[in-house]
DNA sequence: GTGGCGTGGCTTTTT
DNA sequence: GCCACGCCAC
C-alpha cells in the first residue's frame, strides 16, 4: 500500500484522476510541460500495484526509441523491479517483435530483413534504372515518398486503379509494383511495410489477433496525435472488443500530418472508441504566465481544436522580447550577444529554427567566440557510411541475394569492378530473374565479362564466402575480421587523412557496439541477425557532442518534447515561418502548432526574431515579420530596437496610393497597408510584381 | 576508375 | 549560394 502513497503523491488533481481511472478507454489531452509522461508511467505502475493488470498484461506503444526507453526505465524506478512481460517500445520495434514470432503467417521468409530508408531509396533507384525510367522525370525520391504514402495509408499497389491516361499514377504505380515484389522476393521490409505487415497480419488471422487481444488488455501510447492511418487501425485490431486503450497526445502538437500522422485520430478518438473519458491536462509546469499567454493566444487562431489553456501557479515573469534584424548576420549577432550576457549553464540555451539550412549562421556566429555549441541533425551512428558498408559485409555472406548489400560492397574498397561489371551483372539478374550474387558465378560461369573483372569478381564471391566461415566467432570478433579481410580498414589506413581517421574511428566504435550488444544479449542464437536489427531499427546517436555544457541549436521539429531555461526563436519571417510550402490552410495550422511547439519549449526566457531580409537561393530578398507575431497580443512582447541604424520613417507616415522609391525595387505605389507600429507592413506595387515590406525598415524613398 | 564539371533543386524527420 | 549527384573525359 505505501508504494501506492507514492506513486499519486506528486500528482496533481488532474494527473491523479487520469492516473486511477476506471478501467475504460482514456483520453488525455496532456498539454506542454503538464507531466504527459508521468502521467504514463504512474497509469501503467498504477495498474501493476493494485493487482488490476500483471505486467504481461501492459503494452506501451512510443514513437522513438528514446521516449520508449525513458518510460521502461521510468516504470522500472516506480515499481522497483525489472518490467519482465511487460512491452514497452516503439510502433516499429514492436510490430517487428510481432513479425518475427509470427513470420511464417506474414508471409516472410524467416530470415527478414529491414530496409532502412537509405537502402530503400538505393533499392528505389536500381528498380527505376531497370524499368528504364528516365530518372529525371521519375525521381527516385517521389516515387520513395509515393510508396511509404501508400502503405502509411494501407494501400498496397493491388489497390490502386491508374487509368491509363494519367501517366503519372502508372509509373509510380509500376515501380510500388516492382519495388514490392522485388523486396518479396529478397525478403525484405522497410519500415512502412513493417506496420502494413502487421496491420495485416492481425486482420487476416484471427488466432493471433484474438490471442493478442487476450494479452494485451491494457493498451498505452504516447504522442497519439502523431499516429497515423495505419497504425490506428492497427491499435483497433489490437484493442478488439475487451482492452482498454489509455492514450495520451496534444492535437495542438501535431507536426508530422506531413510525413502521415492523422491529427484526426485524436480528435474522433471517442467517436471510434466508445465509453471514452477525456481528461485535460492544463497546469504547465515549465514556463512563465506570459509565456504561457503567448502560446494560448496563438494557438487560438487554429480551427477545430479539441481546447486546451495552459496555466501555471508561476509567476509572468519576463516579457517576451522580441528583436527584428536587419540581416541573418545580424539577427546571429543579436543571438550570440545575448548568450555572452546569460550567466547559467549553455546548456540550456536553445537555438531554434525553422529550416536547417538556417543553422549555418548561428553556427559561424557562435564560433567566431569559441562558444561551445552543439547541432543536433546529421548522421547518426548507423547511418554513416564506412558503418553501413560494414553491415552489408556482415550481411551479405548470410544473405546471398540482398542486392543492397551486395552492390553497396563489391567494389568497396575498389577491387576493380566498376559500372560496366556490375551493368552486365544486373542484365543477367534482370533477364533471368536472379539475384546479382547468382548473376555473377553464371557471368563468371559463362564468360560473360572480360579476364580482369571475372578474375576480380571471383575473388570477391570468394571474400564473401570466407566471411561466411566467421559465423562461430563471438560477435565481436566477427566485426572485427571482418572489417580486416574485407579491406576496409586497411583501406582507410593506408588513406590517413583526417576524415579517414574518423572512420577508423567509427569502426572501431563499430566493434564496441558488438561487444556490448553481446553482453546485453547473451544466450541468443541469431546474435548478428539481432545486431543487424537493431542497427536498423535503432539508428544510434547523432553527431556525438564534444562538450557537456553547450547551445543547442536544433530544428523546430528535433525540438519537441524538449525544454530550455532559454530559447531563442528565429526566422520568424513569411515564407519562411510559415514556410512558403505551406501556406495552404491546412498546412498553415500545422505550422502554427509548430510554432507553439517552439514558444513552449521556454521555460524562463524567450527570444523571437526575424530579419528584414535574408539571402535565399542567392538572392538577397527583403522579408516581412512572419503572420504568428501578429497572433501573440503586443502586451507580452517587448521590442528590443537595432542596434545600428534607426528605421528611416515611421509607418503612420505612407498612405494608400502613394508613390515611393525602393532602391532595389525602384518606384512603385502603396496598395494595402497592414498592421499598426513596427511589425507593420506594407504592399507595394512595384513594375513587375507586388511586395510586402515591413514599413519601418522598408527605406522608402518619397516622391 | 577517378576527378572535374555542369545541372538541378532547395522544409520539417523517425523508424 | 551551396550542395549533391550524374555524366563525361582522361
Amino acid at each position: 500500500m505505501n508504494n501506492i502513497t507514492t506513486l499519486l503523491d506528486p500528482l496533481n488533481q488532474q494527473q491523479r484522476q487520469a492516473v486511477t481511472a476506471p478501467l475504460e478507454h482514456l483520453l488525455v489531452l496532456a498539454g506542454a510541460g503538464s507531466g504527459k509522461t508521468k502521467c504514463l508511467t504512474h497509469r501503467i505502475a498504477w495498474l501493476i500495484e493494485t493487482n488490476q493488470a500483471g505486467p504481461h498484461n501492459i503494452l506501451a506503444v512510443t514513437f522513438t526509441n528514446k521516449a520508449a526507453n525513458e518510460m521502461r526505465y521510468r516504470i522500472e524506478s516506480l515499481i522497483q523491479r525489472p518490467t519482465r512481460g511487460l512491452w514497452v517500445g516503439t510502433f516499429h520495434s514492436i510490430a517487428h517483435r510481432l513479425l518475427r514470432i509470427h513470420w511464417e503467417e506474414a508471409q516472410l521468409p524467416q530470415t527478414f530483413q529491414i530496409l532502412d530508408s537509405d537502402d530503400q531509396l538505393r533499392a528505389i533507384k536500381r528498380i527505376i534504372k531497370a524499368l528504364r525510367l528516365d530518372e529525371k522525370t521519375w525521381s527516385p525520391k517521389q516515387a520513395q515518398q509515393f510508396i511509404n504514402a501508400r502503405k502509411d495509408d494501407g494501400i498496397r499497389p493491388k489497390d490502386i486503379v491508374a487509368e491509363p491516361q494519367d501517366d503519372w499514377l502508372v509509373q509510380m504505380h509500376n515501380i510500388y509494383q516492382t519495388y514490392e515484389q522485388d523486396c518479396q522476393r529478397s525478403g525484405l521490409v522497410d519500415f512502412a511495410e513493417l506496420l502494413l505487415r502487421n496491420y495485416e497480419l492481425l486482420r487476416d488471422n484471427s488466432t493471433i489477433r484474438e490471442h493478442y487481444q487476450q494479452r494485451f488488455l491494457f493498451i498505452h501510447v504516447d504522442e497519439f496525435q502523431d499516429t497515423n492511418t495505419i497504425q490506428y487501425q492497427w491499435l483497433r485490431f489490437l484493442t478488439g472488443e475487451q482492452g482498454k486503450l489509455f492514450v495520451v497526445g496534444d492535437d495542438d502538437q501535431s507536426i508530422y500530418g506531413w510525413r502521415g500522422a492523422r491529427i484526426e485520430n485524436i480528435q474522433n478518438f471517442s467517436h471510434d472508441f466508445l465509453n471514452t473519458q477525456i481528461i485535460r491536462m492544463e497546469q504547465n509546469y515549465r514556463s512563465t504566465g506570459t509565456i504561457l499567454a503567448a502560446a494560448n493566444a496563438l494557438i487560438a487562431h487554429n480551427q477545430g481544436r479539441l481546447g486546451k489553456n495552459l496555466w501555471t501557479q508561476d509567476s509572468a515573469g519576463d516579457p517576451i522580447y522580441l528583436y527584428a534584424a536587419y540581416t541573418e548576420t545580424d539577427e546571429a549577432q543579436f543571438v550570440v550577444e545575448k548568450i555572452q550576457a546569460w550567466r547559467g549553464q549553455l546548456k540550456d540555451i536553445a537555438i531554434l529554427y525553422r529550416t536547417t539550412a538556417q543553422s549555418r549562421q548561428f553556427e559561424e556566429a557562435i564560433l567566431q567566440k569559441g562558444i561551445p555549441y552543439r547541432i543536433y541533425g546529421g548522421l547518426r551512428f548507423y547511418e554513416r557510411l564506412e558503418i553501413k558498408d560494414m553491415l552489408a559485409y556482415l550481411r551479405l555472406p548470410f544473405h546471398r541475394n540482398d542486392d543492397g548489400a551486395f552492390e553497396r560492397i563489391i567494389n568497396t574498397p575498389k577491387r576493380g569492378l566498376g559500372d560496366r561489371t556490375v551493368e552486365t551483372l544486373r542484365g543477367i539478374a534482370r533477364q533471368q530473374n536472379l539475384s546479382l550474387w547468382q548473376a555473377a558465378q553464371i557471368a563468371i560461369d559463362t564468360k560473360q565479362i572480360k579476364a580482369r573483372a571475372s578474375h576480380n569478381l571471383s575473388t570477391f564471391l570468394n571474400l564473401i564466402e570466407q566471411l561466411a566461415q566467421h559465423k562461430d566467432l563471438p560477435l565481436h570478433e566477427q566485426v572485427q575480421q571482418t572489417q580486416m579481410a574485407s579491406g576496409l580498414q586497411p583501406h582507410y589506413q593506408k588513406e590517413g587523412k583526417v576524415e579517414a581517421q574518423r572512420r577508423l574511428e567509427n569502426l572501431e566504435e563499430l566493434i564496441n557496439a558488438a561487444r556490448q550488444f553481446e553482453q546485453n544479449h547473451q544466450g541468443s542464437q541469431t546474435l548478428l541477425a539481432d545486431f543487424l536489427d537493431h542497427a536498423a531499427l535503432e539508428a544510434g546517436e547523432r553527431q556525438s557532442g564534444r562538450f557537456d555544457d553547450c547551445i543547442q541549436l536544433m530544428t523546430l521539429h528535433s525540438a519537441k518534447g524538449l525544454e530550455f531555461q532559454v530559447v531563442f526563436l528565429c526566422g520568424l519571417e513569411e515564407g519562411l515561418f510559415p514556410h512558403q510550402n505551406s501556406l495552404e490552410e491546412a498546412q498553415l495550422e500545422e505550422e502554427r502548432r509548430l510554432c507553439y511547439v517552439g514558444i513552449t519549449r521556454a521555460r524562463q526566457r524567450l527570444y523571437l526574431s526575424h530579419s528584414e531580409s535574408r539571402y535565399r537561393y542567392g538572392q538577397r530578398d527583403s522579408s516581412t515579420p512572419s503572420r504568428f507575431l501578429g497572433e501573440i497580443p503586443p502586451e507580452h512582447l517587448q521590442s528590443l530596437r537595432p542596434r545600428s541604424a534607426k528605421p528611416l520613417t515611421q509607418t503612420h507616415n505612407y498612405q494608400i496610393g502613394q508613390r515611393v522609391k525602393h532602391r532595389q525595387y525602384g518606384i512603385g505605389t502603396i496598395i494595402n497597408k497592414e498592421g499598426q507600429g513596427k511589425l507593420a507592413r506594407i504592399q507595394i506595387q512595384f513594375k513587375h510584381q507586388p511586395q510586402w515590406l515591413l514599413a519601418a525598415y522598408a527605406r522608402l524613398e518619397k516622391l
